[in-house]
DNA sequence: GTCTATAGTACGATAGAC
DNA sequence: GTCTATCGTACTATAGAC
């Protein structure tokens, strides 16, 4: 990740030295952690530039307002899940697969972007969902969870269910243990919530737990 | 908005007519909901005043701290949900019988305590569940899930699974669809999402959803 | 492009009158 | 028990030097 320009002959990066690319999104990153603990509101400019190793000024400088740093943030989004979900060429799989596939990469996102979903979440519930269509990514991969579901249901592999209430559910079961890790860490204080194994016990339960509750419960009828 | 002083007989209640006990439950309501919100950081000690009716000196005289508030708000929580899930009875039922009222009385929970889950959202999202445990309940209502579960697993009427992920999982289903309600509006903007029809219509698709998750393929093989 | 310094404001908390 | 007034601070945002 050498982002660093010039000399930058020391170990210490620090400073720095006069790379506009690398600021602005040393700032985004530094906002977007901060954004994902406190919200638009809980936000503090301050904090944004402590992580950032460049001064408050240049939050300014690059973006105006905090409003505008958190609007940008939010922009940012719409490549991350949707290309992830894309990817997936979930057509060419059967609707078990496909949404087998479609949790894996979901939970896998939650561990490669930790901040997005939370981000999301404290807009939901401080902001009225005001700036979320900033992210315009998310309608779209609902949307195409929704296809897939719908297509199990009519090729018989699903029940009968209503698609657009069960992505809710899924999200939910994809999320919640993220989003409420530091909670439920006082309940199981053993547990190494984000290890790799933990992970992966998740991912089986998640999975199973996902796929039970769509698949119809006798074998494909068509 | 009729905030005068004074005289004041006619129907509006406002003011405070020196009542401790109505007003320390007045700024412990507005706190909730401020904390809903923003979380202990993000909430404004005049914003919970204004909400109140009375001054920002009756939350110190009262409470001493915006911290204390907040402590105050989540201690006030472990009678609701865990007293909820007791009064059940579930010993008296199948496990899936089991099982489906508490789902019901989780989302019924939800209606009726708006906040409660997201506050916590926030402490968990916000302060690292550094006060999670002041709210009682919790650990004892996830236990007593557990329980139905290992039971309907044990009874064969429940497929082998995690009992505590698949709680988790359940959390999740259930509170989802409020948490995030202000983004999802953005997606259904034709939705009621709190009207009674929708929450059944949410309370089905849950229940179904769930139970069909934790459910042996096979019937019941004791 | 980055910094220091500071203006202006909003907030947490307290003192003192009633 | 409740209010008004205010202190001190921390915050958003800007101006100006380098």
């Amino acid at each position: 990740m050498g982002r660093s320009t010039k000399a930058d002959r020391s170990s210490t990066p620090a400073k720095q030295t006069r790379d506009p690319e690398a600021t602005k999104a040393q700032i985004l990153d530094a906002a977007e952690e901060e954004f994902a603990r406190f919200g638009l509101n809980g936000a503090r400019t301050e904090a944004i530039a402590a992580k950032t190793g460049v001064t408050k000024a240049m939050i300014y400088y690059y973006f105006g307002s905090k409003e505008n740093l958190y609007e940008a943030v939010l922009k940012s989004y719409p490549d991350n899940f949707l290309d992830v979900v894309k990817r997936l060429n979930v057509e060419d799989l059967s609707p078990e697969d496909a949404l087998t596939a479609m949790v894996r990469a979901g939970i896998a996102h939650e561990i490669s972007h930790p901040h997005q979903g939370k981000v999301l979440l404290h807009e939901a519930m401080q902001n009225g969902g005001k700036y979320f269509k900033l992210t315009g990514g998310w309608e779209e991969a609902i949307g195409h969870g929704m296809e897939i579901l719908n297509r199990g249901v009519a090729e018989g592999y699903f029940r009968p269910l209503d698609s657009f209430l069960t992505m809710i559910h899924i999200m939910g079961v994809i999320t919640f243990y993220f989003n409420a890790e530091n909670n439920l860490k006082n309940i199981d204080t053993e547990r190494e919530w984000l290890s790799p194994s933990a992970i992966e016990q998740l991912t089986e339960s998640a999975i199973a737990f996902i796929l039970a509750g769509v698949k119809a419960t006798s074998e494909k009828q068509s």
